[in-house]
DNA sequence: CTCATACATGAACCTGAATTCAGGTTCATG
DNA sequence: CATGAACCTGAATTCAGGTTCATGTATGAG
């Protein structure tokens, strides 16, 4: 075989803009859901309308783009929580930082998450690693008899989206921090897995 | 002062057409969100797009009145739960009635919960007065000891919301009936809220 | 420095869906 | 039964927003 026959040698204001056009997209669709429009992406990017078509087939494209970075940045997190021994402190942290991405991909996250599967949640193979991954998380809690034994992988997916869709969400952020919310959520969703166990959430930096 | 000024003697065919619209607006509603045509709304209640302005003044409209008659249904459920003497019984039954309005209300259900207030959850008096009716129900859960003493109503009003939007629903869907998914929703919430107690679900009727 | 070319621009174009309106039709009243 | 107001119809209009493309510009290899 002969060298990389891939490495395309972009030009270097071609990435950069590929770049912005992408930071854009997750501000607005976070804000906007499927509702953002490309004129406001373009505008938020600095870039013109036709730049993004250049770089994205459609705006179904960079949507999916988008989701897709999220699917991964998720993964991600639950691969980690799976290295922990513990599947109670796992799955504490791992609501948690569901919060986080909560933050930054608002509406979006909303929207995968009570987006029929094959809808706007391309990426299926995204979704069915989450799946494996936290089904894996979870069956550990039942063997070592933290979790009930009945708990079924596909409705505790749902009630963990169910978590960081909730409509009254901007009211209760009026009112305390997004942190407060996330904590009573780790509290909420392991009673309803059956753990009686409830870990503190991480000490924050010395003062 | 005369007579009722009020009575404005509809003709039967408009009154006929009305409700035909307002169904037909319920079911495509429910199958396709804010995404439902006019035209098909028109087609399957049987009558022409033009009709549906005579009746409602826009799209928005209709929607808002197809809503409006979800949130008067379910608080009229809440207000039958909250005669029961038993919270945690009212609870139970309160979430396997969210289920039914699933059943029949589909991705407009979905689409209330799931939007900040003030989008298209107009009625934020239908809301305001629902938030009441479940806080009273939880306080009284609390005043006896059923439920934790921080229940916070909003948070309870998100998670519970939570229960109906969750993406993976139509993956459960397709493995088992409503009922089961409804059962296991009423024994996570109430764990969830703190209660140790899961009341049966109503016998079916005699063979 | 020079030129081929990858890239960017944004006004024009197109699409699909909500809304309107100029007639035709039906109901209910005398 | 007339009559006309209420009602219905659906093709035409409008419009918002995604997509394209002819034209201009910046990059980087030689």
């Amino acid at each position: 075989m002969s060298r990389a026959p891939s490495a395309k040698a972009f030009r270097a204001d071609a990435i950069l803009n590929r770049a912005r056009i992408l930071d854009a997209a997750r501000g607005e669709f976070a804000q906007h859901g499927m509702r953002a429009e490309i004129s406001q992406i373009a505008n938020a990017a600095g870039v013109a309308t036709g730049t993004i078509y250049r770089h994205f087939t459609s705006k179904d494209g960079l949507a999916t783009a988008v989701i897709h970075e999220l699917a991964e940045r998720f993964t991600q997190d639950l691969a980690r929580a799976l290295e922990s021994p513990d599947p109670v402190e796992a799955l504490a942290t791992l609501i948690r930082r569901g919060f986080d991405l909560l933050d930054a991909y608002g509406e979006l996250l909303v929207m995968v998450l009570a987006s029929p599967p094959g809808t706007y949640a391309r990426g299926r193979s995204d979704y069915d690693t989450l799946r494996a991954q936290l089904g894996e998380l979870l069956q550990r809690g039942v063997d070592r008899g933290e979790f009930r034994a009945d708990l079924n992988v596909d409705y505790a997916v749902a009630v963990f989206g169910g978590l960081f869709t909730p409509r009254a969400l901007p009211r209760l952020r009026a009112s305390q921090p997004l942190d407060a919310i996330a904590e009573a959520s780790v509290g909420f969703f392991l009673a309803g897995v059956g753990s009686s166990r409830i870990p503190a959430p991480p000490a924050a930096e010395q003062p």
